[in-house]
DNA sequence: GTGTCGGGTTTGTGATCACAAAAGGGCATG
DNA sequence: CATGCCCTTTTGTGATCACAAACCCGACAC
C-alpha cells in the first residue's frame, strides 16, 4: 500500500504542474520524503516512467521530461483526438446540472488566471475537462487522455509561467455554449481549439 | 538491466497473444523462469500493469486482463482513432518500397491464417500495421497505439482461436490499394474497417 | 450433498544490504 | 584561465529476508 500513496502523491504533483521540466528526483530522496524505503519509491517511479510522466536517463537517473517541440505537437494532437471524442460521447448525457457545475469550475479557472496561480489554473482546467469527459462513460479513453495530461504536466507549468493573459479562457465559454445548444460540430471544434490553443504558444 | 529483459520478454508474449485472458502469473515464477530474483520480476510486472497489459487484483495477484465487452469496444474505438490518424500521416511518405514490404508482410499474414496459427497471425498483422505507422514519424501516437494493442493481446488470441476464416484479410488489400492510389479518405476508411472488423465479432 | 471452518502453503510487500556505475568537485597540468 | 584526471560521494540495481495476507484443499458438521 505504501507505494500507492507515493505514486498518487507524485502523480498529482506532476499532473498539476508543481514540478518544472527537467527536475531531477532520487529514489532515496523520495523515500525519505514519504518515510518509506527505496523499494516503494522505485515502484512508483517506474510506474510513472511507464506512463511517460517521468523520464529515465540511460544511467537510471530519473527526472521530469523536457519535451521537444515535435513531441509537444504530437501530444497536442493526441489531446485533440481523444478529447474531441470524449466530448462528443458526453454530449448526449450532458444535463443542466453538469453544465452548471462546469460553469462553477470555470469560475475557479478565472480566479486562478487572475491570481496568476499556475498550479491552480492547471488543476481547475483539468477539473473542467474531466467533469465533462466523465459523462462519456469511456474509462479507457479517459485514462489515455489523462496519461497525455500527465506527460504535459511539467511543460504546462512552464507554459503558464510565461503567459501574460489575465482574461478567463475564451474557448471554455464556447464549450459551454455548444453543450447548452446540443451542437455537436460546435462542441468538437470548441474542444479542439481549447486543447490546441495553449500548446500552440509553446511550439513557436 | 535484468528487469528490462524480463519486461521485454513478457511484453512480446502478451502482445503476440501467447497468454490467454485471465492467466495468472507469480513473481517468484517469473523470477525463476528468467533466472532473476523477485525484484526485477516485480518491476517488469508493475510496468506492464501500468500499461494495462496485466491486471492487478486488489490482493496483489497479477494476471492477464479479461476484458468486458464495453472495454473491448472502447479499445477498438481507440485503435480506430489512433491508427486512422497514423495512417493518414504516413500516407504522404509511403513510397513504393514500403508498399512492397507491406505486401510481403501480408503474405506472411495469409500464411498464418491458412495454418490457423493465431500467434503468427497476430504478430504478422501487427508488423503490417507498424510498418505503415512508422512512416508517420509520430512516436508518441504510435506508442499509445501499441499500448492499446498490448491491452488487447490476450483477447486477440481468444478471438482468433474462435475464428473459422481461412481467407487472407480483405481490408489489408483495401489499405494497400488506397496507399497506391494516394487516396486519403479511402485509406482512413480501410484502416478503420480493418481495425474494427475483428473486434466486432467478439462483442456479439 | 452442501456449506463452512481450519491449517498449511503460496504469494506479494517493504526493508535492508552489497555492489557497481555515474556524478560532482577539487587539484594538477597545460 | 581552461582542461583533463582522480577520488569521494551519490545513486540505481538486484538479492535476500521477515512478515502478513490471501489462497487452496481437505475434513467436518449439518
Amino acid at each position: 500500500m505504501a507505494h500507492d500513496q507515493v505514486y498518487r502523491a507524485l502523480r498529482t504533483r506532476i499532473l498539476h504542474g508543481e514540478l518544472s521540466p527537467g527536475q531531477a528526483l532520487t529514489l532515496r530522496g523520495i523515500g525519505k520524503e514519504f518515510g518509506v524505503s527505496m523499494t516503494p519509491a522505485r515502484e512508483s517511479v517506474r510506474r510513472l516512467v511507464a506512463e511517460g510522466a517521468l523520464f529515465l536517463s540511460s544511467s537510471g537517473r530519473v527526472s521530469t521530461p523536457e519535451l521537444t517541440t515535435e513531441r509537444i505537437e504530437e501530444l497536442a494532437a493526441l489531446r485533440a483526438l481523444l478529447e474531441v471524442e470524449l466530448a462528443s460521447r458526453a454530449l448526449p448525457r450532458a444535463h443542466m446540472a453538469l453544465i452548471d457545475r462546469m460553469q462553477a469550475i470555470n469560475g475557479t479557472v478565472a480566479e486562478a488566471v487572475a491570481k496568476r496561480d499556475a498550479v491552480g489554473y492547471i488543476r481547475a482546467n483539468l477539473e473542467f475537462h474531466r467533469a465533462l469527459y466523465l459523462r462519456a462513460q469511456a474509462p479507457a479513453i479517459l485514462a489515455m487522455a489523462e496519461t497525455v495530461w500527465l506527460q504535459l504536466g511539467p511543460t504546462m507549468r512552464a507554459l503558464y509561467g510565461k503567459l501574460r493573459r489575465t482574461e478567463s479562457p475564451h474557448y471554455h465559454k464556447l464549450i459551454l455554449a455548444a453543450l447548452k445548444a446540443g451542437d455537436e460540430p460546435g462542441l468538437r471544434l470548441a474542444v479542439r481549439s481549447d486543447v490546441t490553443q495553449g500548446l500552440r504558444l509553446l511550439t513557436r
